[in-house]
DNA sequence: CTCGGGATGTTGAGGGTTCAACATCCACAG
DNA sequence: CTGTGGATGTTGAACCCTCAACATCCCGAG
């Protein structure tokens, strides 16, 4: 009844696999390194920054940084002991909190991105031809409307 | 001086970074809910199926499951609990330790293997074609070789 | 108006990973 | 032989994530 992997198709799947792991894990070593954050820090920084006002409710943040509610929590907790984020409450909503960037969060991020993205160059556009970042974005975006239409798609709670 | 990401290098970047995070996560998220455990521990116990007498040396097993010796050692002392792995002495090297899968967990990785296969089909190679499955195979073993000439490579202590 | 279901965000426990420090042991130069 | 540098594994602390439970609040049906 299972449909098993072919040889080839483990062939791709290991591939896949671990130049996934090694890739990713480099890439947090390195912004680790350079920037003393986690990458799933440095996302929502981004995301912050790119917002007007340099603000987003939590949910809408958790959204556009693909975070779960309960890590973008336990997450900003920790960027405003840093001094990065503050939290304000949401007028409109009650229930609502509002996240904000502040100037040393944005100076970090300021002081962080070009390391980040020199490794992101050297670890994953170097390596590729044009042709084939064409052809990793057509495989991502298929992965990603896939996964949209799964059933038991991604957990956003 | 810093070699910023074009927006199209920008939109490949997040496709690819959304697409991996989202698709690994359901994966990992899948195999606990089947299995009880991470995607990392399954990776370990299949690789100790694969080998002669089911049993690899930490080292190896750590090189071939793409896990630093930290982690893994954490690893194999949880499978060990659980009963699913064995640890012996080295005879030849007395530094050594030998993990070997013990019956119960070659039971559980036999349970646990369709499920997973199944989940892989679903989330991987039903979106792709046959054409960008091969793709994927090129761009993952390029980006797998650039790492590996990295001189800041692959930390594996 | 009000009540119940859904949404928002937080919390704490449990578990996994990393990092640095460490103990042990091999191997080879001298 | 004998050091000594490198390899092998382990450990504990710190950190991050997940999951389930929870408190709070919005909103629409009746």
């Amino acid at each position: 009844m299972t449909r098993w992997l072919s040889a080839d198709e483990q062939a791709v799947w290991r591939a896949f696999l671990g130049a996934n792991k090694l890739v990713f894990e480099q890439l947090d070593r390195e912004l680790q390194r350079d920037a003393k954050i986690p990458h799933a820090y440095y996302e929502i920084l981004v995301r912050l920054s790119e917002a007007p006002e340099r603000a987003l409710r939590m949910s809408a943040l958790a959204d556009r940084s693909q975070s779960s509610r309960s890590r973008l929590s336990h997450a900003v907790a920790r960027l405003e002991d840093q001094g990065w984020v503050k939290r304000e409450s949401c007028a409109e909503d009650k229930r609502g909190q509002i996240a904000r960037l502040t100037d040393e969060g944005f100076a970090a991020l300021e002081a962080a991105a070009p390391l980040h993205v020199e490794s992101v160059r050297r670890h994953v556009f170097d390596p590729l031809t044009a042709e084939q970042q064409r052809q990793l974005k057509a495989i991502s975006t298929a992965l990603l409307a896939a996964l949209h239409d799964d059933p038991d798609g991604p957990a956003r709670t």
